[in-house]
DNA sequence: GTTGAGTCCGAACGCTCGTTCGAAGACACG
DNA sequence: CGTGTCTTCGAACGAGCGTTCGGACTCAAC
């Protein structure tokens, strides 16, 4: 077995500092936690990263991308509104359940970037939530009047979703599968009024 | 007029401490910051408070009990499940677009408590969540099963009402009332599956 | 054996943090 | 005036912070 590679190190680094910055805040995590818990020296760590704020930085981009390239590709494709609003919930969860300390970092600590590293992500963020709102606009061309302001219904829906990490459990009696075909039919009931028939749902379409 | 009482300075203090806490997170506000923007010496605020931890926990619990005194008020005598949800969506937004800044905090915050002050917060907010879910129940019986997860629905509800601190202006084109109308419908629609009328909105009922 | 790039670290720098302490001003009461 | 309580603060404490720097190790290339 050859030893890690640079990439494979900081990928690692970024793996460990995600679980601790979820653990404790960003704010309270110390470089010097981050080295005890990554086995490598204080020093060590800035060789592979500028400051703590890179860290935070590379952790938020690189997981939101992968949302964003997985929702891409999930969608790809798809035509139907319905159909694509909940393979858009589908990523959304899906990604979050299986990246809660990454998720939660990019959630909780979205205010703890600055300069050019808060616009980048801001940036992904304005395309993702365009992303949303141009569903939730076709849904309602295919089903008529939404019953609540577009805007309104995509914050309430990143709600929903973002504000898992304060209670989910992804090893608890409630699988992902479960938990996203919940939300996407709390979603569409209530955007739409729509009852949700099993088909239109991600998993069973999918499967 | 008199000089302001210990108390009304402790209020005042709290505050102050509130609006810095909002905005730049409680671990990176310095106790030399809410002397700044107080107008009181850094060891003057050790008079009022007994530590950093104490002001972050007068904030949160005051006014979740206020949150929570306001739900109590608004159900009393209500019997319609309906109509208690929708009361209990209104009061907490209601409450929620008046003290942004305090409830940024309680939502935001609510991993930098430790102790027995994390304690009697978790304690209110176990009284919180039951009083929902018994709610919830109470609809279920009334209008039949529901298309979802009573936890998992519970849980999304809170994420619609406690994300609105990332992107709600109170001072914007969207009222509170018009966000609680959209809330109540998104919710209600979502799972109970029912058109929510305009009567049961808690706004109109008010009127 | 020497070079040179890649990797890692001990020790230190300057700074800010939450908190404390002793003293001083304000002010009512005797 | 003197006394005591409430209120306020300047100055300092020890600790921890993010970051830097010079040097030392490894190891393939010549």
């Amino acid at each position: 077995m050859a030893s890690p590679t640079h990439d494979q190190k900081l990928d690692a680094l970024l793996t460990v500092a995600a679980r601790v910055f979820a653990e404790r805040g960003y704010a309270n995590t110390s470089m010097r936690d981050l080295a005890r818990e990554s086995g490598v020296s204080l020093a060590g760590l800035y060789y592979y990263v500028e400051s703590k704020e890179e860290l935070l930085f590379l952790i938020q981009s690189r997981h939101f991308q992968a949302v964003f390239d997985g929702m891409r590709e999930r969608l790809a494709g798809v035509t139907d509104p319905i159909e694509r609003l909940s393979r858009f919930i589908d990523n959304h969860l899906d990604y979050f359940a299986s990246h809660m300390a990454e998720m939660k970092v990019l959630s909780h600590e979205a205010g703890a970037l600055s300069g050019d590293y808060l616009l980048a992500v801001n940036e992904t963020k304005r395309s993702y939530t365009r992303a949303l709102m141009d569903i939730l606009g076709a849904v309602e061309q295919s089903h008529g009047p939404a019953h609540a302001n577009r805007r309104v219904a995509a914050y309430c829906l990143f709600g929903m979703m973002n504000w898992i990490y304060n209670w989910y459990d992804p090893l608890g009696d409630v699988g992902v599968e479960a938990l996203s075909t919940n939300v996407c039919r709390l979603f569409l009931g209530g955007y739409i009024g729509l009852p949700v028939s099993e088909a239109a749902l991600p998993r069973s379409a999918a499967g």
